[in-house]
DNA sequence: AATGGATACAACCGCTATTGG
DNA sequence: CCCAATAGCGGTTGTATCCAT
């Protein structure tokens, strides 16, 4: 048994909306605020389901909406983030004043993605397309390893012997890697009091990574004490993205 | 002028995350 | 803690428009 339906689907408009849809829409909220999607359509009076109004009005009627071409400064900066960020339209978005996920969205698979296969570079990986399907070489984790598999054939029985206590008291190349992997910002040093004013210098050009990542708020942070992407400037700055690993 | 393919973008769908009873 | 309702996200589809033939 699956989840009931978010409205009435037999009694709503569907396709693209009219002009006084639009105007119920903008009218309900100007006057009631956003929010309750799901009573909105009976509330305004609109034959439409809620999930429709909520992406109506995020996409396309929302005041603070830029509308019109993105620019070029938008478009580099919608690459960085997307290197950085993948496919998180929305996180993407929220660094881009009045534009949408979906806009956005949409911009990277009419314009951007095939923008970069022109310029040689693997849309998903950012990367040279020559390089997407390069060898990975792989090393083995015990030492000796390679040279087993070199001369397993035709070996005399006492030699047999010999290798399998070879292989019971094997050396492992990396005995302390660890592979229960966890996400965490990288290493960074932890700076001495006095030497704080001078890595806020530092980072009039850029934040540390959380910072840069939205994790943390610059604003509370000890070593950005500003803002995101030139929030404390004034000037959106999306160099400040640049990672330095 | 008619037609068909390419393109752009609005809207929909299905899923997951979050919230509240 | 559980479960249903709701919000939000990302992928996909539908359709209007443009352009070449």
């Amino acid at each position: 048994m699956g989840r009931s339906p978010c409205c009435e689907k037999a009694h709503t408009n569907k396709g693209a909306w009219t002009k006084e849809e639009d105007e119920r829409l903008v009218a309900y909220i100007k006057l009631h605020g956003e929010g309750c999607w799901r009573s909105l359509p009976k509330a305004a009076g609109l034959l439409r389901c809620g999930k429709s109004c909520r992406l109506r009005w995020i996409n396309y009627l929302r005041p603070d909406l830029k509308r019109g071409n993105i620019t070029d400064e938008e478009d580099e900066l919608i690459i960085k983030l997307h290197s950085l960020l993948g496919n998180k339209w929305s996180l993407i978005a929220a660094r881009l004043p009045g534009r949408t996920d979906n806009e956005i969205k949409n911009y990277w698979n009419t314009h951007i993605r095939r923008k970069l296969v022109s310029r040689g570079i693997d849309p998903a990986t950012h990367r040279p397309l020559h390089e997407r399907h390069a060898a990975i070489k792989t090393v083995p984790f015990a030492v000796g390893e390679e040279e087993d598999k070199n001369q397993s054939s035709g070996e005399e029985p006492e030699k047999e012997e010999e290798e399998k206590e070879k292989k019971k008291t094997k050396k492992w190349r990396c005995p302390d890697l660890n592979l229960d992997l966890c996400i965490s910002p990288p290493f960074q040093k932890a700076f001495e009091e006095d030497e704080i004013s001078t890595v806020k210098e530092g980072l009039a050009l850029s934040l540390c990574f959380s910072c840069r990542l939205g994790v943390k708020s610059s604003s509370e942070c000890k070593y950005c004490g500003g803002g995101f992407l030139g929030q404390r400037t004034g000037v959106l700055d999306y160099r400040s993205l640049e990672t330095n690993y």
